[in-house]
DNA sequence: TTGTAGGCGTTATCAA
DNA sequence: TTGATAACGCCTACAA
């Protein structure tokens, strides 16, 4: 059961550890021939190092982290694809974690960054808002990737890329209101949300003061809780209510695609049309946004450039070019099927 | 820039680290004053363990892996969510690991289950060939869940839970025709696909000869290699040449719901209608074949269930109740808008 | 170009 | 109930 290790492979080669070890780490200061018939053994004994071990000994590392919070969410996939490649190219190793919802991200950074002796970190998705202390703990140069940011953090204590949540989602609804609607829902966050949902409201309450037209709160509905948030379920539910309220409203507006494709169905449902009976809009430009019938009319996020700017970032802040950067990406408004003029 | 370790925190408390160390993992021959002091000092000194040293001496760890092999899956989200949930019922803590397309599945796990010691390994997606002595390598418990199998693997060499792709798709054929479609085109796998594509197309063929309708090849429409696999972008690729050769295709039956709505929106570009035009038909039952408009008729997977009893026999495995188990469940074919009978 | 030996931070053994 | 001390498997001065 107990695996082979260095010392066995070197006393199978009649040599001594440190000959071994030169060869497997591709160091100069060996001889061809003998570094040749070491990896030949090893490969007929099947020998791997133990990470562990390796870990444990190395001071540096060469490997960056990515922690996703949310892994669930499609438009992480793309973003986690652009991520690897990029840190290849930079010859670096890539090592993706999952973080729980419940888990506390930099916790798990923590522990992370000493186990596998990290360089760098890129926080993907959830929100954020960790005392200034704690922060500190986490010795590692790190950026934030499109998660949404809490007012009381302070700027200078991380560096972030995003798009800005507050003007694209202004864009999005001041084009539903020149194409002549006045009675825009929304389908948004919770009421204690205080990062992306808080921002893409503000957005929204921007555009209607823009066109002189009065907030109505009645309009603003939340994400249920007890259903998986952003989810096309919790768009459904929530479009089945709003209909059901009988307010008039001949555009929705929804924080995500998926939401939005579930208002669609309720739409749908209640034997209405899309968007001939109501103008649905999304958020983030998921393929699917494309694939739905009708196509969905949505913000666009810079998928390829928020990652490739993340990592740049996060190089730069590794190779201490910056003490911190803070860029926000424009967004596209694409317009589509399922939105229409009154 | 270095850490505290076991030994200052030791020192700090005026104990030796055998005693820390016993804190630390809740053994139970220590006082309970000592151990509140220790957690005490470990609090306020925002002491964490080093993962790789006690990896490196544990010999035992209750862990297990999950390797996913296409994480841009929806599918295997949900799977993942209650296989986390399974394992930690069982007190076992859960690491996550994606494994990339081109890297060997096997390779990674011998790796892994040595670093991080694991009792046990769930392999979710992916294919699956891999020679007899390649996979005693790994000598720890594992479980192929919803992975591709060749035929060239000998049963007893492993354990898999799935549905039996082969019955599912006749299933679903079978439907098909009996709404009196014999036209039906197929969105199979490539050409050298030797596992789940190659089984959906036998059953697609054994439907057929059932009910005396011809094979007849140029039906069957093969994903792209240049585009992403099972992916809506493919679906829509390659309906829309099937859809420019004319050959009076009267259903579609896609190999995946992604795959299914790619189709939809090539037929809906040519000006045609699901299902009124044709009938289009997905595997899988992702949330998505719900709510989309049509709403897809599909076979949905057990996913609950495929993943739970996975988990299970993983566990029986780990306590040596059985040697090998094969477990296929049984899908159900939702019957939905997306097709009608002629 | 190669080998010896010490240490990385932890846990396990054994004696106190 | 506690504490030295020897591993765990590897890397890296340092010496040869």
């Amino acid at each position: 059961m107990s695996s082979i290790t260095i010392v066995d492979i070197a006393r199978l080669c009649g040599v001594g550890v440190t000959t071994v070890s030169r060869a497997i780490n591709n160091h100069p200061d060996i001889n061809e021939e003998t570094k040749a018939k070491i990896m030949q053994v090893i490969k007929e004994h099947n020998y791997v190092p133990n990470n562990s071990a390796r870990n444990l000994k190395r001071s540096d590392s060469k490997t960056v982290a990515v922690l996703v919070k949310g892994i669930n969410n499609p438009f992480f996939m793309r973003m986690i694809r652009v991520f690897e490649k990029e840190i290849q190219k930079k010859r670096y190793s890539f090592h993706l974690q999952h973080v729980d919802d419940q888990m506390d991200e930099i916790d798990v950074a923590i522990e992370l960054a000493k186990e596998k002796r990290l360089k760098g970190i890129v926080f993907l998705g959830g929100y954020f808002s960790h005392t200034k202390e704690k922060l500190e703990r986490l010795n590692v140069p790190f950026v934030l990737s499109t998660v949404g940011l809490t007012e009381y953090m302070n700027q200078d204590q991380y560096s972030f890329v995003s798009v800005d949540d507050f003007k694209e989602s202004f864009k999005m609804v001041d084009y539903l209101i020149s194409l002549g609607h006045r009675n825009i829902a929304m389908i948004a966050a919770g009421e204690n949300d205080r990062s992306i949902g808080k921002l893409r409201l503000e957005g929204y309450k921007k555009a209607l003061e823009k066109h002189g037209i009065p907030y109505d709160e009645r309009l603003i509905r939340r994400m249920k809780e007890n259903i998986e948030v952003y989810s096309m379920a919790n768009g459904y539910a929530v479009t089945k209510e709003l209909l059901e309220d009988e307010l008039d409203v001949t555009a929705i507006f929804a924080i995500s695609d998926s939401l939005a494709i579930g208002a669609c169905k309720a739409i749908f449902e209640a034997g209405k049309k899309v968007p001939d009976d109501c103008s649905v809009a999304g958020f983030d430009g998921l393929d699917i946004s494309y694939y739905y019938h009708p196509s969905i009319t949505t913000i666009k996020q810079p998928v390829d450039r928020l990652a490739e700017e993340t990592i740049k970032t996060l190089f730069d802040l590794i190779n201490k070019k910056v003490t911190h950067a803070h860029l926000t990406f424009p967004a596209e408004l694409v317009i589509r099927d399922s939105t229409r003029a009154l």
